[in-house]
DNA sequence: CATCAAGATGTAATCGATTACAAAGATCGA
DNA sequence: TCGATCTTTGTAATCGATTACATCTTGATG
């Protein structure tokens, strides 16, 4: 096991290749940016010389001349959420093919954590900001732009007219969730909610408030349970449930995690899905196509919101676009599995059983 | 609706807040970066100055000069994997706590993306590389090793004296997963692979047929499922293994997600999990709580070793070790569950049937 | 062959900070 | 008050590229 001392290799500049191709700076500069600009002859020469001596350009130098990072900045609720992890891959697949690079900014569901990005985004460390949370506050926001960089809200829709909104139809799909269930004959309904104060959670809600209103029930029907976008919300929310004597039939989920919490822990009681709740979720993650039974949902077109926003932003740095321009709402896909069904009313379900 | 034009806000540079304060750019410096170099009476003008104007440093200016870009690149093999995420908020814990910000390189489970990360650290845009794949080819890691910079290998270890394993135990909890069914009374044993290739596979699947040997068994015995590290895997894995007249009766699949599509997938086709099959996962995700029945698997100390890691590589960056120093290798814990049990022998097994 | 345009290359300013070194100012004891 | 010493501040070089402008080649044309 040999053990050579560390020691840092020198650095190559374009100094260097110059010296070693006979050539000025400005000329292997020009090689390498804009190839049609120098004599072929030439051409090879400095290539030859930047592979003899396995030259790479400091970008950092690049950045501060140019004034472009090509990096932009992603900030994102939480990692370990699917979801953004599903939008991120599409945002990537786009900036990849543009040449830029990706920071990660994640909030880890913990607002203070912000003005780290706001800083970074500041700095001009990055060309741009996709804002995956509905978390940055209006004035870090407020910020950012008048500072002039480029920024597409991929949350739920910011009011922001100098900001372009590339989000899915969140209030939409939750009403229609409920106009499906009711369809079916549920009269009863009740809420799983997902992070209180998010954006997001508020558009769902109030799509679920819409559906109810559409279905001509009052508010005072439904049964709301709070709590974040993940399992165990819907796991206490079943603890709740169980303990009711008048339970709701339909159950509305802001999310697939806690919906599949709630399915899991209402049939270690014996509850059967869907004859004896209906359960719809929202975002249609991979797991839920593989639970017991396979969970009805709307599926978010993450992918290519991703690379919808992407796509924005890069038309925004480029100025191809002005902030006004463009708005993007795509529309989610119903998924009708198995935990949905129709209402079972008494007397039926007492015959269905005598059948059995 | 108001729309102003759009227009980009003019740069404060350090030289306009100097003006400002009627003082030198490098006092401006002094005061923002190493307030005990100047007098109390100047960093009071200089900071009302830089808050009147608004100033923020430019970073890449910054970078040039100190050669510190504050960057470290993290290398993934897929973004959407679970394992990863969990990793990555342990490294973001750390390295946000050191002031770094973390590049995404997502390889998306294609080698031909290797290249741009290489080039981007080449390129000086990071500082260190935290490679959480086994996938960097062998002159990839060596240019950017040879560059000087700082590497992490996070991945199942990487032979090069110059290059800091910090890793789980995959080995030895892949043969502890046997030994265990062995203790249960498993003799006959099937392995669902993790993605072909993948050194992490190649640990897991060596661990499993040390525990085939430890229990003295052949390796003729076992039935090998390959796949990558997906749901559908253990899907595919189970369509195989109900086709077979003499199944095994111990499963250890190489991660959770395709111990979880297997279960799913026999349970379908009336086999009880764990009375006619025992499975044992790897990872110990999240959702391995929430399957019915509960996955028994091991644990591996994501986040911990996600903090091990940026912890290992800001010691490199800052010198305060060099790479042949320091090796991690953390343990894993076993979940028991309940989709493992006691092998049922024939004539027990129908005794019990017989008292139910 | 002279002239001129187009093309290729070189020179040096520039991006915006940090920092070595020089210069000026404050402090103190004799 | 004077110089010695220590602090504070300013001047200008520097990091490594890009690029406007100047200069030199080349080639075409009358």
């Amino acid at each position: 096991m040999s053990r050579k001392r560390w020691r840092a290799v020198k650095e190559i500049r374009i100094a260097d290749v110059a010296r070693l191709a006979g050539v000025s700076t400005a000329t292997v500069s020009r090689v390498l940016s804009d190839p049609d600009k120098v004599r072929q002859k030439t051409h090879d020469l400095v290539m030859e010389a930047v592979r003899r001596s396995g030259y790479t350009p400091n970008s950092t130098a690049q950045k501060l001349r140019t004034r472009r990072t090509m990096n932009v900045l992603v900030v994102a609720p939480r990692l370990t959420n699917p979801v953004f992890a599903e939008t991120l891959r599409g945002v990537d697949d786009e900036l990849t093919q543009s040449g830029y690079g990706i920071i990660i900014g994640n909030l880890d569901n913990r607002r203070e954590r912000e003005a780290r990005y706001v800083d970074l985004a500041l700095s001009r460390q990055v060309d741009g900001v996709l804002l995956l949370t509905g978390y940055i506050p209006e004035n870090g926001t407020r910020s950012m732009r008048e500072s002039g960089l480029p920024i597409v809200a991929m949350c739920a829709a910011i009011d922001d007219d100098m900001i372009p909104n590339v989000v899915v139809q969140d209030r939409e799909a939750s009403r229609r969730a409920v106009e499906y269930l009711a369809r079916l004959g549920h009269r009863k309904f009740g809420y799983i909610s997902g992070t209180p104060g998010s954006i997001i959670e508020s558009e769902r809600f109030g799509g679920f408030l819409e559906g109810i209103a559409a279905a001509g029930l009052s508010q005072d029907e439904i049964v709301r349970w709070e709590g974040p976008f993940v399992f165990s919300t819907g796991v206490a929310a079943a603890e709740s449930f169980l303990q009711m004597t008048e339970r709701p039939t339909g159950i509305f989920a802001a999310c697939d995690e806690s919906a599949i919490g709630f399915i899991k822990r209402v049939r270690s009681e014996r509850v059967r899905v869907p004859q004896d709740v209906s359960v719809i979720g929202f975002d249609g993650i991979e797991l839920s196509d593989y639970t017991e039974p396979t969970l009805t949902t709307f599926r978010q077109p993450l992918h290519e919101l991703g690379r919808a926003g992407a796509d924005t932003l890069m038309k925004l740095i480029r100025k191809e676009m002005k902030p006004g321009d463009w708005n993007v709402r795509l529309p989610l896909e119903l998924l009708e599995r198995d935990t949905t069904g129709p209402v079972l009313h008494k007397d039926y379900k007492s015959l269905r059983r005598a059948t059995i």
